[in-house]
DNA sequence: TTCCGGTGAAATGTAGTACAAATAACCCTA
DNA sequence: TAGGGTTATTTGTACTACATTTCACCGGAA
């Protein structure tokens, strides 16, 4: 459900094969990969394609390559756990109990705060940005258009606290949402569940209520928690 | 006073040279970097090294590069502002009191959750790691010992969480310390100031207090705030 | 005039070769 | 056995050539 970008440009594709067989564990942090000539060969692209991609791996902290002794995955520590790729790539491939709980707890710690801080700073138009992402919750007939509404209107928040830095966060929370509406696709009940407390959230952050917009985002992410633990429970999996 | 890395490879002293240009807004979002051929020369290497910069730097969404079109610089919103070099980069070309404020307004999101989940989550071996930290800060006899211990000491906490996601927010809090130290550097007051905050924080965690730890850090941070506050109006720079 | 389609040119993308530089491993000597 | 120099291996850099994409221009038809 992630977006699959569809990375036309061959080192790009190069990135993304090397880079979910390092996350998914197809190499062991520490070992080495092949050295370039073979590897470039094995995957039937040119040496310099594959040096562009493994200098893009290694922006993102998953290998660190040195002459004579070659390249190698670096240890989990050092990934670069923030960027959006590591993150989809993570989820995409294993998305256990245990990794969806970490993503809750961003959400639990980001989004209230940024709620709390995006009532105090929104300007008018981020309000109505906000007011428009509800609107389109409101009226959506689907799951995917929720799904895409309901995005938009928390990343409107983030927006709003004039914050980049927190903005930046926005990659964590779509992850996360993202593994919530696959976790939830399968429980039919009532996609809208969350509304009423999207309006309050809205409605505070309208009103400039810094401390009513972080409990009632709170409520909202705690909600989702439970939701998930719940459906983790009865599927049982893992 | 962040870390220099004395890039030794040629790509990256241009990873360098270029991301400080954009992040300091010598190439204004938007516009388009000269065509590969031309900056390679002017920069004295070849275009497979700055190639391979280039993609260094779009993967830290920096810049895009299509054919035809060129290279571009993009829309500041879709930089990886947690990025380390990033963040480094613009804390280090433009300090403005601003983006300390963003900064310290992440340290209070952060790193207050952070204490309480550590309380929750530490192991032995952690808080081992922690008070050793804390042993450190309260050894230290000068400036750059204290500033070495205090970052280890935030860092072992953000690690005893069992969150990597959170731990990878350390770059943030690195910066943000390394701008306080900065900007502390000045007034000669004594820096061991915050040390008795800092036992709170650690017996906190010691005694699996999360909502202790938690307010601990909290003041540990808001205090600070009030320190750099003071300093700015002091001097009234910008 | 305006719209549409084809065509060319300009930039990045990919391949391949050759050589430079660093350094781990080996060997040779004292 | 220890020390030091040499070699071999791997990544780093340069250069050339060509492929691919796509904007922009041009020409013809409605």
């Amino acid at each position: 459900m992630v977006k699959l970008a569809a990375v036309r440009s061959l080192h790009g594709q190069v990135v993304q094969e090397l880079g979910r067989l390092i996350v998914g564990g197809g190499i062991a942090p520490g070992a080495n990969l092949p050295r370039e000539e073979l590897l470039a060969e094995r995957m039937h692209v040119s040496r310099t394609a594959l040096r562009e991609a493994m200098k893009v791996l290694s922006a993102k902290g998953l290998i660190e390559s040195r002459q004579k002794t070659g390249t190698r995955v670096r240890e989990v520590t050092y990934w670069n756990q923030l960027d959006a790729d590591v993150l989809a790539w993570r989820c995409d491939l294993m998305p256990t109990d245990d990794f969806v709980e970490k993503l809750v707890e961003m959400r639990e710690i980001i989004e209230p705060a940024a709620a709390a801080s995006a009532a105090r700073n929104r300007s008018d138009a981020e309000l109505a940005t906000l007011d428009a992402a509800y609107t389109a919750m409101a009226d959506a007939v689907d799951r995917d258009a929720w799904a895409i509404a309901d995005l938009a209107f928390h990343e409107a928040i983030l927006q709003a606290t004039h914050n980049e830095l927190l903005a930046s966060l926005f990659a964590v929370i779509e992850t996360a949402l993202g593994s919530y509406f696959q976790l939830s696709a399968q429980t039919a009940s009532n996609f809208k569940y969350s509304l009423p407390h999207h309006k309050k959230v809205l409605d505070a952050i309208r009103r400039r209520h810094p401390e009513v917009a972080r409990q009632a985002m709170l409520a909202t992410v705690t909600d989702s928690r439970r939701n998930i633990r719940r459906h983790t429970k009865t599927t049982g999996a893992s």
